[in-house]
This record gives structure tokens, sequence and C-alpha cells, in this order.
DNA sequence: GAGGTATAG
DNA sequence: TTTTCTATACCTC
């Protein structure tokens, strides 16, 4: 019994990128002299990737260190541990291809590839089209100004397209004549404007950034993304109509394409799903292979044998794949998937990300000096995490010169120099760790990897530039989490520790800083309407009760009522080099006695809050600080 | 809030 | 799946 494939709806053109061996192209573009070398990128034991001289070479990606040096012993290997200038490149291109979004649908995926929703542009640009001349159009960038652009041949697909018997017949199968309300046509149009534009962005990305990327064109983020796969490295693949079966006559491109992936290969269908799935189309427990270095050895599952199943379909798929922890729809997800449906959203650009955590793991981590340690060191990594990335310049117009620099380098020392303020803060702190499980009566160690955590108030002195990072994190440290620490271990010293997180989480935006360029002028708006609103949240904060003992406050939402009244903020520390001793503002006039006192390098007239950047006279800051603390 | 499951790079 | 380091989404109590 056959059940219905999902319906299609193929109204978006989305284009993925996937950058070219990225981590080797980060280190090729700062030193062009590798790109000719066999070149690979190390981390641990392993070449995590390399460049395709070096592939030319019989080298690969996970390969160890050693076989990569025996196979190729002129090899150049560099250590790609400290990830800040993946991070930062990535970033950087990033926001190169978001500069030409309008809907501002663009979605990291990783450090190397992003996807885009073009859909509007590809509609606007579709719709001033002269169907009588397709060869000779011109790309619109800008709505606003019709200069910006380029010139394309609209009459035919750049680049790639899936399936390749289809190319020399692609003219002749849409023949400028035929009627434009012929679905498969207006499809082919829209994925012919993606693809020029799609080689439009990777050569503007190629010359303007120095990166190399492979993409895919389709309708979804799934069939986009895997289309792009087929013509690797430095191509692009557009997979082409009829998405839908044509009345018995032909299969669709996009189960012809899908039918072939093992059922594992699908975006969105793990190892566990990917496992039930094969057990129960083989009908018995599939094979995995361990060491996945090694062989293929992989059960031989596809997609089109999993389509076919008896009785296949969201019933089934979800019988099969519930549980506890599953999402209840993961049926329907799933059977959409190996149909080529997605319906998943590119989703906006955010300003700020959700989380942002640190971890170790160790062989053997038991003495309270040796965490304490450990737990010094991941804060001062966090904090700088913190500051990197949830903190922009003071003044709106530097963030955007500072977005476009070149490259990360650039960037720091920008940020070393303009004055920053804080555009969202974690609330939450949490601690994790990961116990290493007792041993069990027959000697063996019971492979277990759940965490435990316990979490607390963010406390708002890490957000202060008047102190090194350093101070900060051994404020950190004893304040916040080895008290954290004991609420987690209470027991004496027992524990044998195999890792450690942290991670500051529940982030609050301080509003109007959104890098977000669509959510600035709204922002602005709200803003407004605060201005009015300010006074009275303000008195309603004045007269309640505070505690001034308390440490572990809370910044807030409330942030966004002062936003206006900024003036000006100290430089950011430079980051990656750690303390500088730059005066700024602190919440110390209101809280009397600590440590801090004898820094005396806050006292300046007119205060700035450090949670939100605020300034305001003294007599203001101590209402203003309870407004944080309040608003939790 | 705390913990779990699953996924991806 | 296990060696790791992040990040995300969703589920449950």
């Amino acid at each position: 019994m056959q059940v219905a494939a999902p319906k299609r709806y193929d109204g978006r053109i989305i284009i993925h990128f996937d950058y070219d061996c990225f981590y080797a192209a980060v280190f090729e573009r700062e030193d062009p002299k590798l790109k000719s070398l066999p070149f690979a990128v190390q981390q641990k034991q392993i070449i995590v990737t390399c460049n395709y001289e070096a592939r030319r070479r019989g080298l690969y990606k996970l390969q160890l260190v050693r076989e990569a040096r025996k196979k190729c012993p002129d090899v150049i290997i560099v250590l790609g541990e400290d990830l800040t200038r993946f991070r930062n490149a990535s970033k950087d291109n990033y926001n190169f291809l978001r500069g030409y979004t309008w809907s501002n649908k663009v979605e990291r995926l990783g450090f190397d590839e992003v996807f885009m929703d073009v859909t509007d542009i590809i509609d606007y640009n579709a719709a001033l089209l002269n169907y009588n001349n397709l060869a000779s159009s011109f790309f619109h960038l800008d709505r606003n100004d019709p200069t910006v652009g380029f010139s394309f041949d609209a009459s035919h697909v750049f680049g790639h397209i899936f399936p390749v018997a289809f190319q020399a017949s692609e003219v002749a199968a849409v023949p400028t004549d035929e009627p434009a309300w012929n679905d498969d046509r207006d499809l082919l149009l829209r994925l012919r404007l993606g693809s020029h534009l799609a080689q439009h962005l990777r050569h503007q990305l190629d010359e303007q950034k120095g990166y190399t990327s492979t993409v895919g064109i389709s309708t979804n983020k799934i069939i986009s993304k895997l289309v792009g796969n087929v013509n690797k490295p430095t191509g692009q693949t557009t997979l082409v109509p009829p998405y839908n079966p044509q009345c018995g006559k032909s299969e669709s491109n996009v189960t012809k394409f899908l039918d072939n992936h093992d059922i594992g290969k699908i975006p969105g269908i793990g190892f566990k799903t990917a496992q039930t799935i094969r057990n129960h189309v083989l009908g018995r427990p599939a094979a995995f292979s361990a060491g996945l270095v090694y062989g293929p050895t992989e059960e031989n599952v596809k997609v089109r044998d999993v389509r076919k199943f008896n009785g296949m379909g969201p019933q089934l798929l979800g019988r099969l794949l519930a549980g506890p922890g599953v999402p209840k729809d993961l049926g329907e997800k799933v059977w959409g998937l190996i149909n080529g449906v997605d319906d998943a959203e590119v989703a906006k650009a955010k300003e700020v990300p959700q989380q942002i955590s640190i971890e170790d793991s160790y062989l053997r981590l038991d003495e309270i000096e040796h965490i304490t340690k450990e737990l010094k060191m991941l804060s001062t990594s966090l904090i700088k995490r913190l500051r990197l990335d949830l903190t922009s310049a003071l003044d709106p117009d530097d963030v955007e010169i500072t977005s476009e620099e070149e490259d990360g380098a650039q960037v720091q020392v920008d940020s070393a120099t303009t004055p920053r303020r804080w555009i969202a803060h974690p609330k939450v702190l949490r601690l994790s760790t990961r116990p290493r499980p007792p041993l069990k009566p027959d000697g063996t160690r019971s492979r277990t990897f759940k965490r435990i955590s316990r979490s607390t108030n963010m406390p708002f002195f890490v957000f202060s530039f008047a102190h090194s990072v350093d101070l900060l994190a051994n404020r950190l440290v004893e304040e916040t989490l080895v008290p954290l620490f004991r609420k987690l271990h209470p027991e004496k010293s027992d524990w044998n520790l195999s890792l450690v997180n942290l991670c500051a989480t529940n982030m609050s935006l301080t509003a109007s800083d959104s890098k977000d360029g669509a959510g600035r002028d709204i922002s602005r708006m709200f803003r407004r309407q605060d201005d009015v609103l300010r006074e009275w949240k303000v008195e309603d904060v004045d007269i309640a009760p505070s505690d001034d003992s308390n440490d572990q406050r809370t910044p807030d939402d409330g942030d966004d009522r002062i936003e206006d009244e900024i003036s000006h903020q100290d430089p950011l520390e430079h980051l990656p080099l750690g303390s500088q001793d730059l005066r700024t503002f602190t919440q110390e006039s209101l809280r009397g006695k600590d440590e801090w006192d004898s820094d005396e390098e806050m006292q300046d007239a007119g205060e700035a809050c450090s949670i939100c950047g605020a300034a305001m006279p003294p007599y203001a800051m101590l209402a203003h600080e309870r407004f944080h603390d309040l608003s939790d």
C-alpha cells in the first residue's frame, strides 16, 4: 500500500554555500604561497582538512597525521586548534553575503556553510524580465537603484544542472513561446535567475574575500544543500524541474536525485533515525561502521528503499521513531525529507547567538585546585567570547565599517580602539560537568556521557569594561562558580570529572543595536515610545525594595529603556591579549564597598551603566541599577 | 530550572 | 557511534 507523497511547495529559491576546504582556505588567504603546495590543517592527531593539491596526492579529511606524512612527506601542516581565525573569517563571509539579501534570511551552518533565501530578489527580477530577449537581461541587486546589478543570460541556467542529461535539451524543453502559466517553466526561470545570482555572489566572494565556494540552488534547504555536492569543488549545481511527477510521464527530478542517497546522508536524518529506519527496512538490526575512518561498511539502505517500502509514510515513520525526547512530528518531517519536501525557513540573521559556551575535557580532574584553575581558564575564555560576540561599536555607523573590514584581525584591532557597548547580556550562567562513572564490579567502566548542571543568574560585573578579563574571571570563579560547583557536587571530594562546561545563556537583547539592518529602524521607533514610558518605570523601580547584599544580579530588558542616553563609553579591552587598564564607569557608585574600590578609576563625573551603557548623573544610578535587578 | 534526545559541522 | 567542541531544537518533569 503506497502512501501519497507530501505536497510540494516550490515557491522559494534557496542557495546553499559551502566554502571549499574552509580551514585550509583561511590559511591560504593569509599566505597565498600555500595554494600551490600540498597543505593541511591539523587538530589533535588528525588532518581536519587539506587543500586540493594535498588531495591530489592522496591526502583526505580526517586522516591521521602520521599517515598523511607518510603518503606525502613534503606536506605542509599547520595546527588549527585555535578556532578564532576561522570564526572571524566565517563571520566576515557571512556578513558579506548577508549584505546582498533583502529579506535578511541568511543562515550560517557551522563555520563554512550558509543558506540564503533569495526568493524576493528572484521574484522582483523575474517580473522585470523581457521574455522576448532573455539572453540580454540585467539582474537587479537593489530595488532603489536600478543601476546596481549585472548583465546575464536568462535563457540558460548558469553552471551545472541536475540531472545532467537534461543539459542539452534544457532550452528546447522550454521554448520561449510556451505559456507563462506553466509551473515548470516558471520554476525553471526562477531557478535560472537563482543560478546567475549564485554565480555573481560566488564571484564576489572570491574576488573580494578570497574564498571559493561550492553552491547548490533549489527551492528548499535540504535539496539545495545536497545538490551542491554534485560538483565539488568550486562548482554550482541547480536542480532543474520537473519537481513534480509529470502526470504519469516523467519522474520528479527531486526524487530522481534523492533516491540514490543513503538514508543517513539526508540532512536532518542523523545516526539514530537512520539506524531505526534501516532496521525496519532490512527486517533485522543494521550493522554500523564503527570506525567511520575505514571502509564503506555501511548497510546499503537508500532513500528509494525507504520511500518505496510497503506501508511507508508519515504514520509508520512516526511509530518507528517515537520515543522519549523525540519531536512529535518527526514522522511527518522525515517523510517530507525523503520526498525532498522541507518547509524549514532559512532563519533570519540573528544579531546575537542564543548561547555561548566553553568546555574542555580531561583525563583526570579530581583536585579542587586543579578544578579552580580550569574554571579560571574557562571563565577567561568565556568573558573574552562574550566581549567579542556580544558587543558592538558604540556608534552605529562604526558597526558598518567594522563589519566590512577585510578580515578578522582587522576587526579585532578595531574592537580595541572603538568605544563599545553591550548589545545583549546572558542572564544565566550554567556550569555543567560530566562525572566519570565509577568502576563496575567487573572492572569495566560503563560508558556514560551524561552531564549534570547547575545554573545561576549571571553576575553583571562580568560586563564591566573597567577591569581586565583576568580580574573578572577570578572574581567570577570565586564568587559564583565555586559556590555553583559545590551545589553541583555537594560530596566532599569523591568526584572525578571528565568534562567541564561553562555556558552563558538566556540572552537579553539590549535593543536598538541589532546588527540586523531591518531591525534598526524598528527599534528606533520603539525607543521613542520607551522614552515616554521611562519616567514611569524608573519611579516604579525607585520605590521598590532592593537587596544590596546580593551580588548576583541579572541584567534584563530594562536596558531597553535608557538606550537614548548613551553618551560615551570606553574602549573595549583588547581581547586576545588580555588586560589593559582602561578607565570606564561601573556600578560601584551605587554599591559602596567592595574590593574594587581601590581601583580609583571610575570616579569621573557622569556615570555610565556598565550593563547598558546608558549615561546618567550619579544620583540616578541607584534607581537605574535596581531597574536592572528587578526586571527579571 | 534541570535534564534528556537528537542533529550538524 | 564516542574523541571533541560548539551550537541548535524540542521534549518532559
